[in-house]
DNA sequence: GTGGGTGCAAAGTGTTTGCAAGTGT
DNA sequence: ACACTTGCAAACACTTTGCACCCAC
């Protein structure tokens, strides 16, 4: 994601602010500037500590607070990899419907997108009866042939 | 699933069992047969209360206990749809590769099996140098046309 | 007999919330 | 000014665990 994507999303979102009437406050820019400063994946715990770094007086409730906010606007997905924290991607703004795969042996995240594969999730769906709010495919793996490459370092575990 | 199935399924678990060097324990027999008495979906809690009307001894810390036996046999798995607890799905020693939509407003849940939808996912994964573990779609969605058809009830919320 | 199993209650973990004080607009 | 925000710490909900007793094999 280009430092340009970034700097837009980021724009995006403080607008969401401003039409839903919420302040842009010293501690809501901090976490923004975090959010949107990187392509990484995070948790909520990771977000803390790294707005805290821009804003010390940025506490774990509004980081929390602000979540919600941030998947609200679109700009921001949640995702759940069955670990007991959730992953937060600030990546959805370009690309709203890639999918993840996860190492479990070294938690590496690796993104792709498939039209093949958003068509035919959207065809079962529909044919269903449903209106999709999100779909999201977890693909749980290890990545033994990253290993074999000596990409997979095991962290952790 | 039929009855046989399930029979099946439940032999399947004590073999599982014996394998390990795990005693059958009375708990372990009521919880076995709550699960595989059933094709519902049911959380941790409701696994609980079902397994304490076979054998009021059973406890919340047995049921928490055999949960990951389960999993680990293959012939449970275990889902999590973004709520604050888990389901499981006793349906998985015939059907391994079915998916699942969840409707966010009344709770309900769809299985659905596509083959190739299971086909695409393995020739991602492959692709991109991972050995699949596990795979799950997750579309959670509003069931607004069963509504139409009466079927959403809408319970809670 | 012994090593695994159990219930209980306390502890853990990630997340949410009540409250009084602070602040953007 | 007024309503929205904040930090703190207590509260929550689900799950895990230490311990002493129990029991399947």
């Amino acid at each position: 994601m280009a430092e340009s994507d970034r700097i837009a999303a980021k724009t995006k979102f403080l607008d969401f602010l401003e039409e839903k009437n919420l302040r842009i406050t010293a501690q809501r820019r901090a976490i923004v500037d975090t959010v949107f400063g990187t392509d990484q994946h995070f948790t909520a715990e990771q977000l803390l500590e790294w707005a805290k770094e821009k804003d010390s007086s940025v506490s774990r409730a509004t980081v929390y607070r602000t979540l919600p906010l941030l998947t609200e606007s679109g700009l921001v997905h949640e995702m759940d990899f069955g670990k007991d924290y959730k992953i937060y991607d600030p990546n959805y703004a370009d690309h709203p419907n890639h999918n993840h795969i996860i190492c479990d042996d070294c938690d590496k995240i690796v993104e792709f997108e498939s039209d093949r594969l958003d068509q035919l999730e959207d065809e079962i769906s529909t044919g269903l009866g449903f209106k999709v709010k999100t779909q999201q495919l977890r693909i749980n793996a290890s990545c033994e042939e990253m290993k074999r490459l000596g990409e997979c370092k095991n962290k952790g575990n």
